[in-house]
DNA sequence: GTAAAGACTTGGAATAATATTG
DNA sequence: CAATATTATTCCAAGTCTTTAC
């Protein structure tokens, strides 16, 4: 970073700058007489300043808004808002991000949409609190183990005979969980399970067990004292990629096929396979790419004649690969079981560690393969070569008395320990950023879970030490001495905008900042009183938020941007993350900037929930639960690019939307033609929504049409066989029997139903496109708060976490509904 | 006390797997 | 049943924060 600013602002102590350096009288000048405010503002209680801060954040405010609107609009069951364009209830945040960001960030591929399951809303057919009481018990005997074993078995046998004899116990549960969230709620036309509902209900008390016998119940005694990690620990260290393979194809050079040693030609393949996207047009990437390029073929083939990037030709490359990739994709079933059960065989091996004596899953046991290291935002080494990892590079950390690993043929490992004081299995140095690499276990294992409810643990620990920690910062907003009022300064941020706490970087990464490495050039003032933020943050992805702040923050950020402070100079220059949480373990043993952020994530997301509606369907639960998930996924700025084809998506669940709408007018029509003295009734029988247009009445009978014909056509072909004579399109007509007014009704029912549902989808939809909330679900929400959510509203947990956040949630979900951060 | 080393969490994108649709 | 859409998983970069070295 800029040490510039370090130049005049060089003692600790107001006083003494002030004697010393000239520069700096006004600045403290104005620290003096500020003194005499008193922010009001900050005496009004710490649930109510939240609420208040958000309504007066643009986007935070943007998003109650739809909140509002979509509550209302979800239990008044109109349909008319939807009509209204979209793009006016959305938060234009990210739209307008997009075209201010100055650093062009990569298109994604795809959309994700929030997972809004178009399921029924049946419930389990076990009660809730039943489930969650089938605690299993500490350790199942083997016995006991072996017989469930066999029941789920016999149970199963008939339809994955073959799975079952080769295959862990683990695979005959996820069948069985399969079948039961079938008849749960799914509506799913794959019915592949023909077993009888007996014996899976049987089976599922079994299951349950059965997962988790062998579950090391860790939370159920907690430890005080963790820096020791295990006692024993074996693995068979990591899995390297296969040695390269020389394809043959050959590059041009000035139109010349080209002849490679594999290694460059390695090299070259990596390039190759980024040509397209956005890393092969971008100038740092192909810079780095070429100068590694060329040192390697300085290395291995020095005659080679390649010099300039101009006159190489990769693409007899790239088409090579996207032939293989098509290949790939054309492949019979027979080939891909190959595969997979080759990917299998390593899994088994390298996939499990033996950690005082029980298995865990190894989380990334294969070593990175040699490419071209794909910085993120503007990152200078872009585009570098980063080198393939062997053996010899590599640190084993194993138990005393384990096996060591064999090494891959003809190699050694370059070290081995046996350090139980660290969680890794495997280490080694990368080339590119010169930093480590660490082979760990999975998230579901027992080291990640302790750590990750100690995490959350803390954050609860936070709670009772927030009022006064707010209550001091606030007051210190005032402190005479400038290192204090900038601690203060950063740390109503933190904690109000959830920022990280932004580590000072060296100049060979990406520049981006967070709280205490803000610049000059990231806050403006807007008076009164807003403050508007625009940066990079981590993985450069733009934080920006206009927001109203207290007078005091307001006054503060006026001195600490005042000349000769410019563009380029430190915001908080007298504080550094250290500094910061130095103070902050001063409040509370082991609290760090970062806590913050998981207790406001988790904070608000418990506040959000409480806005389910207790007997709605499970669909607007789920929804209500994404919405909370939301708002802590924009606290934290979790985004994505909007997907390329988002709108096209957007458009085609609105032509849906309408297709039916329409449908319904038909029948409602149909109805009234019934039953006229109807429309007195239900007005709204008969009426055209709108944004139906007659272009589009037009192109839906066009193609119901379409549809008609190809079915008469179908029918025919059969007649023909049979020997029938053919029909026309108006005996089709005639065919159809007059509908009564309860099939009417009915379907006229259905097409509301579904409208609804259809119109839930799409407003989640969109208001998804640019947030992400994976990391939020993943890293700062208490998986407890989730749980006791569904126990509370009578939602299955695997409703709203996967498979694998179960598991690395196992530690979390026999909480009772009770549960509260 | 400061910088570097080291270990661990957090983060979005890429890719694989699965579900839905035409 | 193939093409497409959606969701889950994997990948690995980029943060945070602690410990160690000087």
């Amino acid at each position: 970073m800029s040490n510039s600013d370090q130049s005049y602002f060089d003692s600790e102590e107001e006083i003494q700058e002030q004697e010393n350096n000239p520069e700096l009288i006004k600045t403290n000048e104005i620290v003096e007489d500020s003194d005499s405010d008193s922010d009001s503002e900050d005496d009004v209680p710490i649930s109510q300043r939240r609420t208040k801060l958000n309504s007066t954040t643009s986007s935070i405010s943007d998003a109650t808004l739809i909140n509002d609107k979509i509550n209302s609009h979800s239990s008044s069951s109109s349909d008319s808002d939807s009509d209204q364009p979209l793009s006016k209830r959305m938060p234009n945040n990210n739209s307008s991000q997009k075209i201010l960001d100055p650093k062009k960030r990569k298109i994604k591929k795809e959309s994700k949409t929030t997972a809004t399951n178009e399921s029924s809303d049946s419930e389990d057919d076990i009660a809730l609190s039943k489930r969650r009481k089938t605690t299993p018990l500490k350790k199942v005997k083997k016995e006991i183990k072996t017989e469930i074993k066999k029941e789920i078995e016999t149970e199963i046998k008939r339809e994955i005979k073959r799975e079952i004899k080769t295959e862990e116990p683990k695979k005959a549960t996820k069948r069985t969980r399969v079948k039961k969230e079938e008849d749960d709620e799914k509506p799913s036309k794959k019915k592949k399970t023909t077993a009888k509902v007996k014996e899976e209900k049987v089976s599922k008390k079994k299951k349950k067990e059965e997962e988790e016998d062998e579950v090391f119940r860790w939370w159920d005694n907690e430890k005080e004292d963790d820096s020791i990690k295990w006692t024993t620990l074996e693995h068979q260290g990591p899995y390297f990629p296969p040695e390269y393979v020389s394809h043959g194809i050959k590059m041009k050079y000035k139109g010349e096929p080209i002849d490679l040693v594999p290694e460059c030609e390695e090299v070259a393949n990596f390039y190759a396979q980024v040509i397209g996207t956005d890393w092969g047009e971008n100038p740092t990437f192909r810079k780095n790419f070429f100068k590694d390029f060329l040192k390697v073929i300085k290395k291995k083939q020095p005659n080679c004649p390649i010099k300039k990037f101009e006159d190489c030709d990769f693409t007899p490359l790239t088409e090579y690969f996207t032939e293989q990739k098509e290949k790939r994709k054309a492949m019979t079933k027979e080939e891909k079981e190959v595969i997979k059960k080759e990917k299998q065989e390593i899994e088994d091996k390298y996939g499990w560690a033996l950690l005082d004596e029980r298995k865990e899953k190894v989380g990334n046991f294969r070593i990175e393969p040699p490419g071209l290291f794909r910085g993120r935002g503007e990152h200078p080494k872009t585009g570098t070569l980063k080198y393939r990892v062997y053996p010899e590079s590599v640190t084993i950390n194993i138990g005393k008395n384990a096996k060591i690993p064999e090494p891959p043929e003809g190699h050694k490992w370059g070290k081995i320990i046996h350090d139980n004081t660290v969680t890794w299995l495997a280490m080694w140095k990368e080339n590119v950023n010169d930093s480590f690499k660490y082979v760990w276990l999975a998230a579901g294992s027992s080291l990640k879970g302790q750590s990750d409810f100690k995490k959350f643990e803390k954050a609860r620990e936070l709670k009772k030490h927030i009022g006064k920690i707010r209550e001091e910062y606030t007051l210190e907003l005032k402190d005479k001495l400038m290192a204090t009022r900038q601690r203060a300064t950063a740390l109503y941020f933190i904690d109000k905008l959830a920022l990280r706490a932004g580590n000072e970087k060296g100049d060979d990464v990406a520049d981006t900042v967070g709280c205490c490495s803000l610049r000059y050039e990231h806050v403006t003032l807007e008076p009164p009183n807003r403050v508007i933020f625009d940066f990079l943050g981590k993985d450069s992805i733009r934080y920006y938020n206009e927001v109203e702040v207290s007078k005091q923050v307001y006054k503060n950020i006026e001195i600490f941007k005042r000349a000769p402070k410019k563009e380029g100079d430190m915001l908080f220059d007298r504080l550094n993350t250290t500094i910061l949480n130095k103070y902050l373990q001063k409040s509370m043993k082991g609290l760090t900037a970062k806590v913050f952020r998981t207790y406001n994530a988790s904070y608000t997301f418990q506040e959000e929930l409480k806005k389910t509606v207790k007997n709605s369907t499970m669909n607007e639960k789920l929804l209500a639960y994404n919405r909370a998930n939301r708002q802590v996924a924009i606290l934290c700025n979790h985004q994505r690019a909007v997907s390329k084809n988002h709108s096209d998506q957007l458009k085609r669940i609105q032509d849906k939307i309408l297709t039916s709408k329409y449908q319904r007018y038909l029948v409602s029509k149909e109805m009234l033609e019934l039953d006229p003295t109807l429309k007195k009734k239900k007005p709204e029988l008969g009426r055209l929504s709108r944004g139906i247009t007659k272009e589009f009445i037009k192109s839906y009978e066009e193609k119901e049409l379409e549809k008609k014909k190809a079915k008469l056509e179908r029918d025919n072909e059969k007649r023909k066989i049979d020997g029938k004579e053919l029909l026309t399109l108006e005996d089709m007509e005639k065919a159809k029997r007059q509908p009564s007014m309860e099939r009417l009704q009915k379907q006229y029912d259905t097409l509301s139903k579904r409208i609804k549902a259809q119109q839930v989808l799409l407003i989640d939809k969109d208001e998804n496109k640019a947030t992400a909330l994976g990391t939020s679900k993943i890293n700062y929400i208490d998986p407890r708060i989730s749980a006791a959510w569904c126990y509370k509203y009578d939602v299955p947990i695997e409703k709203i976490f996967n498979k694998s956040l179960r598991n690395k949630f196992k530690w979390a979900v026999e909480v009772d509904e009770n549960f509260v951060f």
